[in-house]
DNA sequence: TTGTAGGCGTTATCAG
DNA sequence: CTGATAACGCCTACAA
């Protein structure tokens, strides 16, 4: 671990000057001679560039930061997935910051955008406070958001359109003919369990069914929880025939209680998740659920973001992304009898490639 | 986006020199009235440190990165969820390499080291190739490697130890009194895949049980090579009653196999996972799985790293993380007639917390 | 074609 | 306590 030569070394020992040497590392017009000599001294001393030093100069890092709420959830893991490669290619490198949900880490991402560590940010926040607001304005770099922000904010954002999402599968189970739709929520004080449950009643006004506090319940977006409302709703009204869940953990939960109680999916009753993650496909029957397109927004969050880093000018973009419904056994037809089929879900086989090294 | 102020800028404004600005950034001492001075004008100016100026003159960066095969990989993503964390509280950031398993790419991760544009690298290689040990030797910074290393290769190392993992599982599965275990495993010229046929070659010869070729079949690591190996195996041998699957999807598609073929699990027949994913407390029945520690691992290695940046010598330390067994419902009772459990798996609750935002 | 010199923004040394 | 000044490693006018 010596100290790494720099063109300094190489300039001694070509017996050239740094500008030379510099010169020959970027491939400007150079006397063959020299270019030899300087090629052979680099090689000799095994010279890689210094990319803070070159930073520095240039005032770019080819770096990118994602800043995502918890690397653990999989619909942040779905956007990195498709940002990565998008960035790479580009010739970024992708610099993770994980928030832990928490509001202040966020603002100290958008604060450290300053320090100039990184050329643009994306940003997927769990809410916009003002101090966003404030610091995005003020940003010294371009910025991404991923997520929904206040009309007139100045920046590229991107979003889901989970109200269309909801109605989707709503529809869908409609024209299934399901008629008493339950709705299993989150939180109504999160951004997106309210969103949800407003797009559930919208949904079910379209279809001209009645809006019934009764069918409603609220839990939390984990299994258990989701597990426990299910549980409940099923005591208060028997004769449910769908579930309209508010992610896919939920969703688990659902089919955990409904097997317990007998009920057969989907015949009894129906069941749809949220978010689309490989949990979907890998339960058992396998669920029905609305992608709100994380993948994509991701994609389309690093390709705005390029467009900027190129220099390009211009209104801020807002970007919605359509989401779609991944049908699966616990909606459509009589999972039971259906012969396995193991390729259907659409994340299936580029999950757990190798498994992990011994 | 104006050019942002730079300590040149807040000395002029307050009069003073930039070394008594650096001064009074750092805390070094300082009359109260300077302090003043340049605080103040810092505050009005908005100046933020600029971090690539300031790793070119202290040599650090505050960057680790993470080289991993593949984003889409849980095993690799269970480390990243831990590596983060060490890291962020050390006040490191975290620059995120996938090298979408070629070889060639992981070359160039270990080279680029040489830009110095991270203080050290946690890096998880598929294979170690000749090539990797090369520039390992002439490392410029601290490397840990995630797996297993030649004997005698200078590097920090952190393995998992598959062996004693697939011994675990065919202990318990001839603990509950089965004795035609059969191994469905990946592609033998893969690390895990020969590692975990082996294994299971041994922990049966440890058991007196007889190894039988007919009781090995061998597919692929996703879910419909694994069904279609099942079902191979089970139309040669429909007297067996346990799986060991060579990782969860292969089970999952054992699960989809035997539930077909009519055969209840685990009555009939118990199956067992490997790498302990998301997917194992999944599925219906939940999967027995045996968990190789990808969390611990990460998290092992970067403190390891961790260690090392912070100027810690010494030989190069091995470190092997034990795996263990996951034990659910496809192997343990039976199944159907247990109350669902929904917090079961070990992770659930931490995977999709608040859905994506609208 | 080549070399000298200045600067990117900080930190740190060394006189005053 | 403070202010010049010299690095850190690289790029790039400008001059030779």
């Amino acid at each position: 671990m010596a100290d790494g030569p720099t063109i300094n070394t190489i300039a001694e020992r070509a017996g050239v000057s740094i500008a030379s040497v510099s010169r020959v590392l970027n491939g400007l017009p150079t006397r063959q001679e020299t270019v030899r000599k300087v090629m052979a001294a680099a090689d000799e001393l095994g010279y890689v560039r210094n990319a803070v030093a070159r930073s520095l100069k240039s005032r770019r890092t080819h770096q990118v930061a994602f800043a995502m709420a918890d690397v653990g959830n999989p619909a942040y893991l779905a956007m990195l997935r498709e940002i990565q490669p998008v960035l790479k290619s580009a010739g970024y490198r992708l610099v993770l910051h994980s928030t832990d949900a928490v509001v202040a880490d966020e603002i100290d991402v958008l604060h450290s955008l300053g320090e100039r560590y990184v050329d643009g940010l994306i940003m997927s926040p769990l809410r916009v406070t003002e101090a966003h607001l404030e610091l995005l304005a003020a940003a010294r770099a371009p910025v991404v958001i991923i997520g929904s922000v206040p009309d007139g904010t100045r920046v590229d954002n991107v979003r889901a359109d989970s109200g269309t999402g909801v109605r989707l599968a709503i529809d869908h189970l409609y024209a299934l003919g399901r008629r008493r739709i339950a709705m299993v929520n989150g939180p109504l004080d999160t951004v997106p369990g309210a969103a949800r449950g407003a797009a559930y009643r919208e949904a079910l006004g379209d279809l001209g069914l009645p809006y019934d506090d009764d069918l409603v319940q609220i839990g939390d977006f984990y299994r258990a929880e989701g597990a426990r409302a299910v549980a409940e709703l099923l005591a208060r009204v028997p004769g449910v025939d769908a579930l309209m869940c508010a992610n896919d953990l939920i969703a688990l939960g659902a089919l955990d209680v409904l097997r317990a109680a007998g009920k057969r999916v989907p015949e009894d009753v129906a069941v749809v998740g949220m978010d689309d993650t490989d949990l979907a496909a890998a339960s058992w029957p396998s669920l029905t659920s609305v992608s709100l397109g994380s993948a994509e927004r991701g994609k389309v969050a690093a390709e705005l973001l390029l467009d900027r880093l190129r220099g390009e000018g211009g209104e801020p973009r807002r970007v919605t992304v359509p989401p779609h419904l991944a049908v699966r056994a616990s909606t459509s037809g009589p999972a039971h009898d259906r012969t396995p089929d193991p390729g259907h879900g659409d994340t299936d086989g580029r999950t757990d490639r190798k498994g992990s090294g011994a």
